[in-house]
Parts: structure tokens; C-alpha cells; sequence
RNA sequence: GGGGGUGUAGCUCAAUUGGUUAGAGCACCAGCCUGUCACGCUGGGGGUUGCGAGUUCGAGUCUCGUCACUCUCGCCA
């Protein structure tokens, strides 16, 4: 479209130059100039606005490329020829473009200096009234958009969105195989793999109980091209996962800039996404990219500063321990938690202890909303401290906490008491909003960080141990660690790649070798059977000279969400489902006839509830 | 499955402490208007306040249930 949207460069639109005589346009609405005053024309579009003069009628009438103004004399034999100029009827004008007036240019529109005066007119399609504006870009109801795609997808926001994805796509193609990538295509019929997000199932016909799943990332397929010996392999790849809605996380199915590389370490993974990434990210919106390489943080370490493996670096703010300050202390409440094992985490503000009473009151509300038992607090005012834990402290643990946070006059610490897991959970959840409600989040820039050192494995809640990301990863100290270290200390080549808070991907340098493949699911508590059974075409390929090899698959919805500057997903998606994976439009999913399921040897077994419903309808 | 928010005209919203016939802008319909560009002016139609109960003399407003949308926890190798 031709609208600059605030915050983001306008989108290079393709070109359209069609100068014949042609049964439907000889330029677009985006086109016309000065240069073209006196020239017979024929443009068709959609009637974007009318201005109905009595006499006179203006139309704007607007296509993919821009809004050109048409005018209607009187006298024009189609004057009174239709009942109603209803917006969002297509429609075809043929005429002369003329030089506007100086008092009457447009300077808003690329086109405002001409316009087309009309001497024939063809009805193309007419529109209904329409259920939104489409001229304007007010919210609406979701249902309805949803509903209304199509005319949703017409709106300058959307319209644009769609645009910007369709150019960084674009862009990611030439930049990948600039680094030597070649893109190939894997099924969308495959197995179902054993773990990870629930499948989506489609049932075979031809093999009776048997189902394919739908790829939740193409995952095995490119580490056995790796084996195939394709050096470096991308695609822009769809990804189906039977997993619940989030702002930033579309039901049903997303895209990934899928990529993996033989002979190749977790530096050389980093060097080609940082340049995409740095490359995408400077050319396609105006906000500040940080400078390459991409900062990087272990896991260990993010978790104790941010309390999240994704944190926001635009967020100054971090989360400090000060346990040992509170062990002895006369405060009962933290003492008590430090002494049963647990943490206290504090938080150092800056220039916020002016803030009002309501200020600190809805923090506390906030902190209890994310399950936390309470928020204590420290405001330095004129030289005193003031809050209602400072009685119980002591002159020296006061004096510690304010060297631990580096506060002075007007600065205030906040204090999460918990044990460890939760105090975390919390903590990073209180330095989000604290950073949202002090206004530290600088809305102006891209702020990267790669989370390395993930560890192998974790706990899971009956205390057993099991891969903590994905199986397929190498353990950093190879067979020697396996056999040697606490399974909980053992650290992956593992990453992540973080932009504003924003999880783009995670990606790993992977287990090649069967000796270790089979070693590391031996500690998770499987033999060497569930490998051979459940990665039957990766164990297998490995028995044959795998290279070593590693990837990544950063999320291509969420980087033109974060270019776009949008909120939600659904922004950047032309089609999307809503938060219960449907699809209002095309009706998805549906009920099919009774002789597809015979073809597919299924019987419907609904649930009690959903039978007596349906049983209620009929 | 759990928690929060929202639900009033086709759309976006308003409606004081529970109190008259639920209003406005846009859209729609009719009329007027020859230089507007979100044209303007006059008039008109359009509402089971998501749905169902309850409290009350009286409910858009309070309570409970339910449905829809959304955000979120769980889930997301």
C-alpha cells in the first residue's frame, strides 16, 4: 500500500507496468503522475471513498499499488447509470488524466497531483454493505475480521504486514543462499515423532489404524540430508503443532527459516544467523540493531539475572541474590524462607522512590497476581530509608543491601522472597512490569542475545531425569561427560537467539554419533531399543559416516511480527485460526461425510458432554 | 483444564450511586449540494444491552450460571 506506517520503512512494492490497452488497466492507482496529464488511461479498483457533490462525484478508488482520484462530471451518460457508488464495489474507469489545480492537489496521495476524469465506467463487482470499514483502520472484533479475512486483508495494516513478510521472506531466500545454502522441501506426510508437541494425525487409508503426523519441524529430515551430504540446507518451513494459542504463538501452524550445516560448529551457526538476522533486521524497519556478534549469555547466568532464558535486554533492570544479607536478620519473614532452603532476590530502581503509594500497592498487587506471597521494598528519601520491613533490619544489612544495589537517594530495592524456583518465576515477571511501569523499555531498538549453555537435562516433577531440550543435541563434554558427570551438569550445545524478549528460535549443534546418541538416552532412562524404535531413520544414518553437524530454525512469523511492530501473530498471518484453532472463514476444522470415514476405517467416539450437546441441536 | 479482561445499533464507543423513552460518531436509507479528498448539510431506519436465572418497586449497571472473543498458566523435543 502506499501509506508509510509509523516506525517501519514503507515496503518495496512489486512492479506492475502494463502500458497496452488492456481489457481491465493501462497503469494502477499508484502510478499516474504529471508526466502523464493528458494521456487516456484505465484503471480498476476498488471505490475506496465517494464524495457525491450533487454534481460532481470524486471516487478514490484504491488497488493493491495506491488511491488514485477519479471524477464524474454530470454529464457523463453512467452519471445516474448505478444506484449506489457503494464502497468496496470493484470497478473499471476509463479516461484522461489531468493536471489538478495547485489549490486542489492532494499532497497525502503519491497520485495527488492528477486525477482521471472519467468517460466510461464498468461495474467489475459489487459489493454489499460492508460489516467494517475497510478505508479505516479502527479495531474491530476479531470474530468478525476473522470471518471477513478477505476483506480484513484489504485494510491498510494488514494489507501492508502481509506485504513486509512477503519482501523479508524474499530477502531471507537471497541472504541464505548468498551464504551458500541451497532450499529443499521435506514431506508434510510423515510420522509422528515420539516427543515434543502433541501431532496432528491424518489417517491413512491404504494402511488401516495406521495415521501420518504432520512435521512439527522438519527436524530429522535435514540432519539425514546432512548425512545425504548436502552441505548447508534451508527452508522456509511450515511447522504444525497441536499446541494452545499465545499472543506470539498462532494455533495450528507457523513458519520457520529452517537451516542446518555439516562439518560445522555453534560459531558458525551464530556468524550466518547474526548476519540474516542483523541484515533483516536493519533493512526492514528503522529501529537501532545492536551490533554484531549478538551478545552472548549462558543459561545459568540468564536465569539468575533476568530469571527467564528469554530475557528482554532492553530492560536495565536485573535481579540480584541477597539471601546470605537476610539469613540472620530481624525480618522473620525472609529469614524464615532463607533458612528453609529458599532465596532472596532483590531488584535495584533506579529514581522511582518518589513514586506514589498507589505505585507500590499495585506492584504488590502485581507480584501476588504471579504468585508471589508478597513485595518488600526499600526507598531511599532524603538520606532515611523508608519502609515498613527497614525496622527490622539492622544499620549493616541495610548498608550491605544498599552496596549490593548500588542505590543512593531516590532509589528504591524491591525484594522477592521464595524458594528458588518460584522466587525466580517472579522475580522476572516483577522486572517486566517494573521496566513497563518505570518506562525502561526503549521502544526504538532490537535487542539480540544469544542463551547458550542450556544443560542436558533437568528433573522432571517425579524427580526424574530427563532431556531438558531436544535429544538430538551434543553434550559439550562428549562420551566423557556422559559417563562421568552429574547428568544434571552435563551443559548441551544448545542455544537459543533472543530479540526483545521475543524467543526466535532455538537451535543446536546435534549428537551425530550412535555411541553417544545411545549413551545420552541411557541417562534419560531409555535403552538402546527406544532409540533404535523411535529414531529409526536417524540411528540408522548414523551407522554410515554421519558429518558432524548443527542448525537453528528461527520463527519466521515472529521476526515480521517484531518488524511490523505488531502485538499479536495474527497481524503478520494472512489466514490465520483464532485462539481455538479454527478457521472461521473456511469453516476448519469440519465434520466430513461417513463414507470418507469408512474409506478411513475411523469411528467418531465423542466425549459424553460434546454427544449430549449435539444430541440437544438435533 | 485453571485464572484475568471484554461483551450495549452493522462497526467503534458512551450511559453518574441501580432510576424517564439506552445515546454519539462512522456505516446504511431518503433528500439537498459542481472541487471535495475521512466532503458538507437535513431527515430517517436500526437495540431481547451475548444468553439464562436471581436480588430489587425498578437491572445495561449488582449476584450466580453459561456462551463467545481475548490475554495468560498448564502445554510448547
Amino acid at each position: 500500500m502506499i501509506f508509510p506506517v509509523s516506525g517501519r520503512k514503507v515496503p518495496i512494492l512489486g512492479k506492475f507496468t502494463e502500458k497496452k490497452m488492456h481489457r481491465y488497466r493501462t497503469h494502477t492507482c499508484g502510478e499516474l503522475r504529471k508526466e502523464h496529464v493528458d494521456q487516456t488511461v484505465k484503471v480498476s479498483g476498488w471505490i475506496n471513498s465517494v464524495r457525491d457533490h450533487g454534481g460532481v462525484i470524486f471516487i478514490d478508488l484504491r488497488d493493491h499499488y495506491g488511491l488514485t482520484q477519479v471524477v464524474i462530471d454530470p454529464s457523463r451518460p453512467f452519471y445516474k447509470g448505478i444506484e449506489h457508488w457503494r464502497v468496496e464495489t470493484t470497478i473499471c474507469f476509463t479516461g484522461n488524466v489531468v493536471a489538478r489545480v495547485p489549490e486542489t492537489v492532494n499532497p497525502k496521495l503519491a497520485t495527488g497531483d492528477i486525477e482521471i476524469v472519467a468517460d466510461e465506467m464498468e461495474i467489475l463487482g459489487e459489493s454489499n454493505v460492508i460489516p467494517f470499514l475497510v478505508a479505516k483502520d479502527e479495531e474491530c472484533n476479531e470474530t468478525l475480521r476473522l470471518q471477513y479475512r478477505f476483506l480484513d486483508l484489504r485494510r491498510q495494516s494488514l494489507h501492508s504486514n502481509l506485504i513486509l513478510r512477503s519482501n523479508v521472506i524474499a530477502r531471507m531466500r537471497e541472504l541464505m543462499v548468498a551464504n551458500g545454502f541451497m532450499e529443499m522441501q521435506t514431506p508434510i506426510l510423515t510420522s509422528s515423532s515420539p516427543e515434543g508437541a502433541r501431532d496432528y494425525l491424518v489417517p491413512s487409508r491404504v494402511h488401516p489404524g495406521h495415521f501420518y503426523a504432520l512435521p512439527q519441524a522438519p527436524q530429522q529430515f535435514k540432519q539425514l540430508l546432512m548425512t545425504s551430504g548436502f552441505d548447508r540446507y534451508f527452508q522456509i518451513a511450515p511447522c504444525f503443532r497441536d499446541e494452545d494459542a499465545r499472543a506470539d504463538r498462532s494455533p495450528g501452524e507457523f513458519y520457520q527459516l529452517d537451516m542446518e550445516m555439516a562439518f560445522a560448529t555453534q560459531d558458525d551457526v551464530f556468524e550466518v544467523n547474526e548476519d540474516v538476522l542483523h541484515k533483516l533486521f536493519t533493512e526492514f524497519s528503522d529501529k537501532k540493531v545492536d551490533d554484531l556478534p549478538f551478545v552472548r549469555v549462558p543459561f545459568l547466568e540468564a536465569m539468575d539475572k533476568y530469571g527467564t532464558d528469554k530475557p528482554d535486554l532492553r530492560n536495565p533492570l536485573i535481579l540480584q541474590d541477597c539471601s546470605e544479607i537476610f539469613r540472620d536478620c530481624g525480618f522473620k519473614a525472609f529469614a524464615g524462607v532463607v533458612a528453609s532452603g529458599g532465596v532472596v532476590k532483590t531488584i535495584a530502581a533506579k529514581g522511582c522512590a518518589d513514586r506514589s503509594r498507589k505505585f507500590f500497592d499495585d506492584m504488590i498487587v502485581f507480584a501476588q497476581s504471579v504468585g508471589a506471597k508478597g513485595l518488600g521494598y526499600l526507598r531511599w528519601i532524603d538520606g532515611e530509608v523508608q519502609s515498613p520491613i527497614a525496622k527490622f533490619l539492622s544499620e549493616d544489612e541495610i548498608a550491605r543491601l544498599k552496596e549490593l544495589g548500588q542505590v543512593g537517594d531516590g532509589d528504591v530495592m524491591f525484594f522477592i522472597a521464595d524458594k528458588a524456583r518460584t522466587a525466580t518465576e517472579i522475580g522476572a515477571a516483577v522486572r517486566n512490569e517494573l521496566g513497563v511501569r518505570l518506562e525502561l523499555i526503549a521502544d526504538d531498538v532490537f535487542r539480540f542475545c544469544w542463551i547458550v549453555d542450556f544443560p542436558m537435562y533437568e528433573l522432571d516433577d517425579e524427580g526424574k531425569v530427563e532431556f531438558s531440550h531436544n535429544p538430538f543435541s551434543m553434550p559439550q563434554g562428549g562420551m566423557d561427560d556422559l559417563l562421568n558427570k552429574d547428568p544434571l551438569d552435563i551443559l548441551a550445545y544448545q542455544y537459543d537467539i533472543v530479540c526483545n524478549g521475543v524467543e526466535l528460535s532455538s537451535g543446536a549443534v546435534r549428537n551425530h554419533s550412535p555411541e553417544l546418541m545411545v549413551k545420552a538416552f541411557e541417562i534419560a532412562g531409555y535403552d538402546k531399543s527406544v532409540v533404535e524404535a523411535k529414531f529409526p531413520a536417524l540411528y540408522r544414518a548414523f551407522q554410515y559416516g554421519a558429518p558432524p553437524h548443527a542448525g537453528i530454525a528461527p520463527g519466521v512469523d515472529r521476526i515480521v511480527m517484531l518488524l511490523a511492530n505488531e502485538p499479536n501473530i495474527r497481524e503478520v498471518i494472512a489466514f490465520p485460526m483464532n485462539q481455538k484453532a479454527q478457521d472461521l472463514l473456511m469453516g476448519a476444522p469440519g465434520q466430513v461425510e461417513h463414507k470418507q470415514l469408512r474409506e478411513l476405517h475411523l469411528e467418531i467416539k465423542l466425549p459424553k458432554k460434546v454427544e449430549q450437546e449435539m444430541g440437544e441441536q438435533a
